[in-house]
RNA sequence: GGUGUGGUACCCAAGUGGCUUAAGGGGAAAGUCUGCAAAACUUUUAUUCGACAGUUCGAAUCUGUCCCACACCUCCA
């Protein structure tokens, strides 16, 4: 039974989607004014955990993701400069050309992690008619009103407006920290669709019923999603700050519109937790993926950094932690590739064994992906003695279609063509010195190919080399 | 000011009333092996879960008080 934390009623629930074996998954992707960082793709692989989770168990998941190109404000009050267009502005490109440019970065950089890309992508700007004609649709149930610089959504007219975050509308007004709006009913009240400026000549703009303008935010997701998953589907997800706003004007949107419920599980992603060095993207303060490629990491000791953690639960991200998965990555795959070139192959007097671990795995992973947990059963096995290792690697592969490490790809010939010429020829050397029991010599070698960046280990069969 | 979350070993991090006198990874230490190392293998590394009370036959897990961090109500995945 695979149980899953819904956010709309803050407890694990049992997954029953609306068609059995089917499930119609949506998340936020994306807004590409900017480089995605290692924040953003933690929550892109929380979403990568829960497509693989459900498929491993059998169901046809249908998965969407959207890219917003358009109409994400710098504040989400509905004011400001539009993300794209003030981005744009600064790098003196078209707005068309920085969206191709941070999406291309995107799919790198998600490929890299091994993410799998949903099955279709839906980028805010294809879908312009859908969103005029659910703000049309919201219009003709009298939800909207119109302001000097939009078309707006009035709240107050929700009686549940609000019950995915559990928000105290009282205490917001109480609480608030900014001015907005003066011609806003509501503190709550969100745009539907904005107005160009009169003074100003947008890059993206499109007619509609109510003038030249783009749409908001948050109608995006709404009209997409209906667009390619209907009215009422399974799952929604993304990151635990959408909750306020983001999933809780989608909600009003869509179930004002449709009349019907929207989304069975709301799934969010907790946040990655950088200490005193907090990433924003506003302030261009952030680390990418390139940044740790850069500084020596592969990008899936990031993934296997981010399996240490429960995606419910604030990770604290450091070098150190890094290195840390690092190593444990290092690990697994030398026992993998050790446990590849050799002769054991499976009996069947462990199928009990075997059988027993997958069923232990797929236990934790369906406790609301407890990752954490999975990866313990994961080193149990992999260190049981009594499972040999043709054994062994049927559990590993199997458990890696959830994790998507790579492991069962890994091949011993990569690392080994990176060797070059000279450190080879100073290990023949030094085994050389070690024929003749000069063994000061051999040793200054093995320093002095330290020094270099690799490492000769001896073996029954001669020396290996590993990269540091 | 309001709201919420969390404090588990040297680091990361599960566990949320008895299966646990607390998983797993990293790190560190010892042993086997080795010319010496590395790898591998074996073993060790929290009688204790922020502090103090309380509930209970029984608590890291529930309640209360306090201390400390962080997050959100501005932008953020």
């Amino acid at each position: 039974m695979l149980k899953l934390f819904n956010t709309l009623s803050r407890s694990k629930e049992e997954f029953i989607p609306v068609s059995p074996g089917k499930a119609g998954m949506y998340s936020c992707g994306p807004t590409v004014y900017n480089y995605q960082h290692i924040g953003n793709f933690r929550t892109f692989f929380f979403e990568d955990i829960l497509l693989r989770v459900l498929r491993y168990n059998g169901i046809e998941v249908k998965y969407v993701m959207n890219i917003t190109d358009v109409g994400h404000l710098v504040s989400d009050q509905d004011e400001g400069e539009d993300k794209m267009e003030k981005s744009a502005k600064q790098l003196g490109k078209s707005v068309f050309e920085l969206s191709e440019f941070y999406t291309g970065f995107f799919f790198r950089d998600r490929d890299l992690l091994n993410i799998i890309p949903p099955d279709i992508y839906t980028k805010a700007t294809d879908y312009i008619k859908e969103q005029i004609d659910m703000v049309k649709c919201l219009e003709e149930k009298g939800f909207t009103y119109k302001t000097s610089d939009g078309i707006y959504f009035d709240t107050s007219l929700l009686k549940d407006y609000g019950k995915l975050a559990k928000l105290d509308i009282e205490g917001l007004k109480e609480g608030a920290r900014i001015e907005f709006s003066t011609e806003k009913k509501n503190i709550t009240d969100f745009a539907l669709w904005k107005l160009s400026p009169e003074n100003e000549k947008r890059q993206m703009e499109w007619e509609s019923p109510w003038g030249i303008g783009f749409p908001g935010w948050h109608i995006e997701c709404s009209a997409m999603s209906k667009a390619i998953l209907g009215n009422h589907f399974d799952i929604h997800c993304g990151g635990v700050d959408h909750i306020p706003i983001h999933h809780t004007n989608e909600i009003a949107q869509s179930e004002a519109c449709n009349g019907e419920k929207f989304v069975n599980y709301w799934l969010h992603g907790e946040f990655l937790d950088m200490g005193n060095e907090k990433m924003s993207k506003s302030t261009g303060r952030f680390i990418t993926l390139q940044t740790l490629i850069d500084k020596g990491y592969s990008p899936l000791d990031y993934r296997f950094f981010l399996l240490t953690a429960h995606y419910r639960r604030k990770q604290k991200f450091t070098f150190e932690a890094l290195d840390a998965a690092k190593n444990g990555y290092n690990n697994l795959k030398s026992r993998v590739l050790n446990m590849k070139s050799s002769d054991e192959k499976s009996r069947d007097a462990s199928a009990q064994i075997i059988s027993d671990y997958k069923i232990s795995f797929t236990e934790k992973i369906n406790d609301d992906l407890n990752m954490p947990e999975a990866m313990a059963v994961l080193w149990e096995a992999v260190k049981d003695n009594s499972l040999n290792d043709g054994e062994k690697l049927d559990i590993i592969y199997n458990f890696d279609k959830v994790f998507g490490l790579g492991l069962e790809s890994l091949n011993s010939d990569d690392e080994k063509s990176e060797i070059p010429d000279e450190i080879k020829k100073l290990a023949e050397n030094r085994t050389e010195a070690k024929s003749q029991k000069d063994f000061k010599k051999a040793d200054e070698i093995r320093e002095l190919v330290k020094q270099k960046g690799y490492d000769i280990s001896d073996s029954k069969e001669g020396f290996t080399i590993r990269k540091i």
